[in-house]
DNA sequence: ATCTATATAATATTTATTATTATATAATAT
DNA sequence: ATATTATATAATAATAAATATTATATAGAT
């Protein structure tokens, strides 16, 4: 719902102001589409969705700004088998299932209490000292719907 | 140990030749290199080693081969966050901790029980009908111990 | 031994990403 | 407001991983 969209919005343009980054159109509008967009777009999507808005965009300034918000962790970073990197601006605990077919990127609900009885355990039983995580992927790899479809009507 | 290692060679090795696909030496190298290794290596990494023993392999074979092996599901492609694709001969239910700064790739363990309690759960729930996963994934980002310690020193 | 299919090697090409540099704009101070 | 400075953007060039192409070599079959 827009609510919860805008005030995602909200956070990371203050994330961005508060760590002294100047917050240009251009980038404030890489934000919006990223942070709106749940579809996982590559950094070239992004570059197409931004051209109607700015024809003049450099695909180098989404990168640029793309590596920003991962690196401020307020996007993260999905790399498909098809080897080009995609970006979530959901930030939230969830994960992925990656059709190894066409590469689309589907979301996958993970509550609370199954990462507090799943990652966090591993995390404490693995990492004891001098091992910092930070952050965690789960995917599940496979074919996705519209792809099953195909290959079963062979 | 040794006697481990060998069966898994034989495995991979009879289900290529099971599936039509030639035994070359360069092939066997290969399937050796990456069956034995525990460093989770890139194809470069595999072409250094390979050039010991064949001093004009193409780098394209390596790639072809481990392609290969990729398809038939005997070795796992890994994706660290600088971006090149890096193999796994250990295709047993494992995870994998990823440094974000040096790029090294640790196992970690996962058992059969942990599985059945989670990704199975997930994917049941998740993929009811029209769905197939054939892999999942399990990252931990953060820093290794080394380069834990030396951002502690900075 | 010959034939045919497949694998390899050498080379060229593609594609995603990063680096460089010049220009423009945002934030700041005067 | 204007000037100053630091940062961001745009245009362009460069890098590096992976893939495609083609000719040669080799494995497996006849
Ligand atoms: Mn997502
Ligand atoms: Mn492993
Ligand atoms: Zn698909
Ligand atoms: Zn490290």
């Amino acid at each position: 719902m827009k609510h919860q969209v805008n005030s995602r919005l909200n956070d990371i343009v203050s994330k961005i102001k508060k760590m002294g980054y100047s917050l240009t159109p251009q980038r404030l509008e890489i934000i919006k589409i990223v942070s709106e967009s749940k579809s996982h777009p590559s950094a070239v999507d992004v570059y197409d969705k931004l051209r109607k808005a700015y024809p003049m965009i450099s695909l180098n300034t989404v990168y640029k700004n793309l590596s920003l918000l991962s690196s401020i962790h307020e996007v993260k970073e999905i790399r498909t088998l098809q080897n080009s990197v995609h970006y979530d601006g959901d930030i939230s605990l969830h994960g992925h299932a990656i059709c190894e077919k066409c590469g689309r990127i589907i979301d996958v609900k993970i509550d609370e209490s199954d990462f507090k009885g799943f990652f966090d355990a591993k995390i404490k039983e693995n990492f004891k000292e001098n091992y910092y995580i930070n952050n965690y992927g789960l995917e599940f790899y496979g074919l996705c719907g519209l792809c099953y479809k195909e290959t079963a009507s062979d």
